[in-house]
RNA sequence: UGGGGUGUCGUCAAGUGGUAAGACACAGGAUUUUGGUUCCUGCAUUCGGAGGUUCGAAUCCUCCCACCCCAGCCA
């Protein structure tokens, strides 16, 4: 892994980790894991999770796990550990020989239910899921004991035996842990640890039909794997007495738990049931819809595994709920391609220009730098003809003061061309919308200089009009018109904020002919509009099709905006 | 009204008793063949509030306020 990104600031986590080397605890070994449950795509929350995991194993000399959560098989499927598994790798990261499902240890845990039963700390409870819920008590009401917790160890042993030989019925019976029902903590009301479910499992099949529970599975596959560390987000910190309790019961390896934030980020939601009803009701077109705020969809929207880590480690790791501005992904995205993606002109919105005073037939071909932020890019040739298009909102017939582009009677610079002066509008006779534009140019000004001194204010991206390829372009913007859609409260559902205008496909747009062939995937930045990127689901040679990854940032836009 | 957490700039976030880092955003200005990039400059007399301890408090104490999480046989 490429690791130029790391500006490193001090948070609690790092400040907890070196206190516990300078102590020599766990022998100055630091181990993380990463337990995603395969039930659905990963997101940049995620991303935020994996990038501290796999980045404090790597920083303090340690590793970092990827283990799968996989304990409730009516839920999981092999499609998502795949998926899981490919964005993890995408984002840079390496588990080696450590892929590791909570599965792998069903009949470990299974024998530390056992034990647990035979300390007297675990019983098969009859009741149903309703009355364990009535027993519960409430938050400021303290439960009551079941009738069934005072059975025999032998009775629990032969029952949980039974249980899992399937004598009996999904839901019929399960088994608790016996803790404590008048407990402030809920969690510690006598939690369940296993339950019957005769559901094929994406790994073990039919083997078992019950099924450990995340509370029971979890903190001991963190044992079994010998974590040092285990990190998790701030809904788990009531559970962590109940972590504590069953390793220190069973008096196994006791890792510590350490919750800190989830990520939040403005005009999107980053909830896996929330990000699934829009995949299932159809409001995007799939888990990897580029305006996802998905692993897959950012991918495909042109982001930058260095780009989301670098992004990661800017948002810092605290324990305050907080939701950053989606303007910091978006400034880290420009960032990296600013430096790495190469200059290309295309016209999304064209509008025909004629150069009156220019040979017809003749073509020159320009040479126009790739990268002005890396020379070492090199260049490349466009071609120059008289018949040419620009872009639309690149003219105005009256423009406004400050408006540096082409108008009437104007002269700009096409970039890496010519000067050029506007003579003439041509309108359609019906509509009064302007079709084409009247030009003549200074030869003298080849490449886009004047030996005179002449200035020039504004500078346009322009595309041979015999020369260039059409192409698709997917505009881009927030998926939501409100910056935090997840503030249901005494409002609307969330999904009452979606943004009507977060995908604008262009279908006319002109690319330059160097794009011909360009592989999907890649990215380019077109001259004054944003980053784009080839898309991997559905270009091809003879129909191009870009998404916006971002724009570029246009202090033109704000101040015609300030204007209105 | 039980328990567990959290409150530092518009948004993130350092700071752990010695006198408020940094980033994004925003606002100016310079350079520019991208109104991009880059570069300068500005942006918390104050740390949820009120008291207290101290020579000195965002940091310690007390009380109060606000927000988040927990009543799945989900994770």
């Amino acid at each position: 892994m490429t690791t130029t990104d790391s500006t490193c600031s001090p948070n609690f986590i790092r400040n907890i980790i070196a206190e516990d080397l300078k102590a020599n605890k766990n022998e100055g070994r630091v181990m993380t894991r990463f337990p995603p449950e395969p039930n659905g795509y990963l997101h940049i929350g995620h991303a935020k999770s994996i990038c501290l995991n796999f980045g404090i194993a790597a920083e303090y000399g340690g590793v970092c796990n990827l283990r799968f959560d996989d304990t409730n098989p009516s839920k999981e499927d092999i499609e998502y550990v795949e998926s899981i598994k490919s964005d993890v790798r995408w984002l840079g990261f390496d588990w080696g020989d450590r892929l590791f499902y909570a599965s792998d240890y069903f009949e470990k845990l299974y024998e530390y239910a056992v034990q647990l039963i035979k300390q007297g700390k675990a019983y098969v409870c009859d009741l149903s899921a309703e009355e364990i819920r009535e027993y519960r008590g409430t938050l400021t009401q303290p439960g009551k004991e079941s009738p069934y917790r005072t059975r025999s160890v032998e009775e629990n042993l032969d029952l949980f035996e039974r249980m899992r030989a399937g004598e009996f019925e999904d839901g019929s019976r399960v088994l608790r842990a016996k803790i404590d029902m008048i407990s402030p903590n809920l969690n510690m009301r006598d939690p369940t640890i296993y339950r019957i479910r005769r559901a094929e499992h994406h790994r073990t099949g039919n083997k078992w039909c019950i099924y450990p529970l995340y509370d029971f599975a979890h903190c001991l596959s963190d044992s079994i794997e010998g974590i040092t560390h285990s990190l998790c987000s701030l809904e788990f910190e009531d559970n962590r007495p109940l972590y504590d309790w069953f390793l220190d019961e069973l008096k196994v390896y006791h890792p510590q738990q350490i919750e800190f934030a989830r990520l939040n980020l403005t005009y999107t939601v980053l909830s896996k049931r929330k990000l699934v009803q829009l995949v299932e009701q159809r409001y995007v077109s799939g888990w990897d819809d580029p305006r996802m705020p998905t692993i897959s969809g950012m991918r495909r929207r042109g982001y930058t595994p260095e780009s989301i880590r670098n992004f990661c480690e800017r948002i810092g790791v605290a324990k305050r709920d907080s939701i950053v501005d989606m303007a910091l992904l978006e400034y880290c995205i420009r960032e990296d391609l600013n430096q790495r993606a190469p200059r290309v002109m295309g016209v999304l919105r064209p509008l025909r220009l004629v150069i009156d005073n220019y040979p017809e037939g003749q073509v020159e071909d320009l040479e126009a730098i790739n990268n002005p932020e890396d020379p070492g890019m090199g260049s490349r040739k466009v071609p120059f003809s008289r018949e040419l298009y620009i872009e639309r909102e690149d003219f105005l017939e009256d423009p406004p003061k400050k408006f540096f582009r082409l108008a009437p009677g104007r002269e700009v610079r096409l970039k890496h061309a010519y000067y050029i002066t506007c003579v003439g509008v041509v309108k359609d006779e019906q509509t009064g919308e302007i079709v084409e534009l009247h030009c003549t140019y200074d030869p003298e000004t080849r490449g886009g200089w004047s030996e005179d001194g002449r200035k020039v204010k504004g500078t346009l991206h322009w595309v041979s009009a015999a020369h260039s390829l059409k192409a698709e372009v997917r505009l881009y913007d927030y998926l939501f018109v409100k910056a935090n859609p997840d503030d249901e409260k005494n409002g609307p559902d969330f999904k009452a904020y979606l943004n009507p205008n977060s995908l604008e496909t262009l279908t006319s747009c002109r690319v330059e002919p160097d794009l011909a062939g360009a592989t999907p995937g890649s990215r380019y930045q077109f001259l004054r509009q944003g980053y784009f990127c080839i898309d991997s689901r559905d270009s091809s040679d003879g129909a191009l099709v870009f998404n916006r990854t971002v724009t570029l940032r246009d202090s033109w836009a704000k101040i015609a905006k300030k204007k209105e």
